[in-house]
DNA sequence: AGCCTTTGACCAGCG
DNA sequence: TCGCTGGTCAAAGGC
């Protein structure tokens, strides 16, 4: 609501150095200062994001699309590489915007996954957009296959699968060009009939994964807006906009860092730094600096910046996405509807 | 001068 | 009820 969004404001608003967390604890400060956890926000503003993965995985359905991606100890991720399904979805698809995408394979589950035996490096993307306000949220998460020598590996694969179980509607795509993309989309309850346009152009020695989805949350129209992000490969100069972490047009800000258990590399979290966009996203990224999970939480309500703000480098994504994003918008103009 | 990143601490939720 | 983990905040420093 307008209430959400006004604090989403002040969350680039900063604490005065008097208001400093002192040794002991300042009951004030405890719900107080969050403008995600404050009442408003738990309310509003929260929702967008407060949602976080709770509100993202029904706990009571049966499906434990469960935020936290865990596989059972029964699954491989190899057994995902070697499945058929996987091949299949060698071709690369067109990323169509909206629904128009066509229809990958899908697992019992509902999840979609392609591998391609490229030693690209693996990367993962999840989109989390819970739009509350229409009571929509999607869970859209990419994961290439590159962490196999890691331990979440076949967290990874797991997580996935658990994501992965969407209702039916949840479409996804994957390019051949990563060892292993992976996207998955989940909705709160069952209406996920989000389009994941995900493209991936590698080129040489990096890989380079576009993810078209953020048109959609531009316009802010579609039932699960996702957003774009966009994942190079291992030491190109593209790592450079990957680093930026705002290769998708926007511009994020880092709030916090955090190693996660399971996870083998530091949890990045960044906040879009638009004055009313909620929009968060975190995003794991190995030492090579490549990134190996990125997760997006919210939805952006606002056009791209100007691409040229500042980094050079993000001006490559832009570009690229401007151009992606014209054409989604087109077709999703004529699909939306 | 302003914005962003880094880093340590705090808080809330969950098991 | 306690402990653990994840997520967020905010000061300080850097670009």
């Amino acid at each position: 609501m307008d209430a959400g969004e006004a604090h989403s404001g002040s969350e680039l608003r900063r604490r005065g150095p008097g208001e400093a967390e002192s040794e002991h604890e300042d009951p004030n400060r405890t719900g107080g200062y969050r403008p995600d956890s404050g009442a408003d926000g738990a309310a509003a503003s929260g929702t967008t994001v407060g949602a976080r993965y709770k509100l993202m995985s029904p706990a009571k359905l049966p499906i434990s699309r469960s935020p936290v991606l865990t596989i059972p100890p029964g699954l491989s991720p190899t057994a995902f590489l070697e499945s058929p399904v996987l091949l299949s979805n060698m071709k690369v698809e067109p990323s169509p915007t909206t629904g128009s995408l066509p229809r990958l394979q899908q697992t019992a589950h509902g999840s979609v996954t392609s591998a391609t035996s490229a030693a690209f490096p693996v990367t993962t993307v999840c989109f989390n957009t819970n739009t509350l306000d229409d009571g929509k949220s999607s869970f859209f998460e990419f994961k290439p296959h590159s962490r196999s020598n890691m331990v979440p590996a076949e967290l990874d694969n797991r997580a996935c699968e658990k994501s992965t179980q969407i209702d039916g509607q949840g479409k996804a795509q994957s390019f051949a060009s990563s060892p292993l993309v992976k996207s998955e989309i989940a909705g709160p309850s069952n209406e996920i009939s989000l389009s994941s346009p995900v493209q991936m152009v590698s080129s040489g020695a990096s890989a380079h994964v576009e993810v078209d989805l953020d048109k959609l949350n531009s316009g802010g129209n579609i039932a699960t807006g996702l957003q774009v992000s966009q994942v190079e490969g291992r030491g190109s100069g593209l790592s450079v906009a990957a680093e930026r972490s705002s290769d998708d047009g926007y511009n994020w800000r880092k709030y916090g860092q955090k190693h996660v258990k399971g996870s083998e590399f530091p949890r990045s979290y960044y906040k879009c730094t638009h004055p009313n966009c909620e929009v968060k996203k975190l995003f794991e990224r190995s030492h090579d600096g490549q990134i190996t999970e990125i997760v997006y939480k919210g939805t952006h309500d606002h056009p791209k910046p100007q691409p040229n703000r500042r980094y050079s480098g993000g001006n490559i994504m832009s570009m690229q996405e401007e151009r992606s994003d014209k054409a989604s918008l087109t077709s999703r103009d004529g699909n939306a509807r």
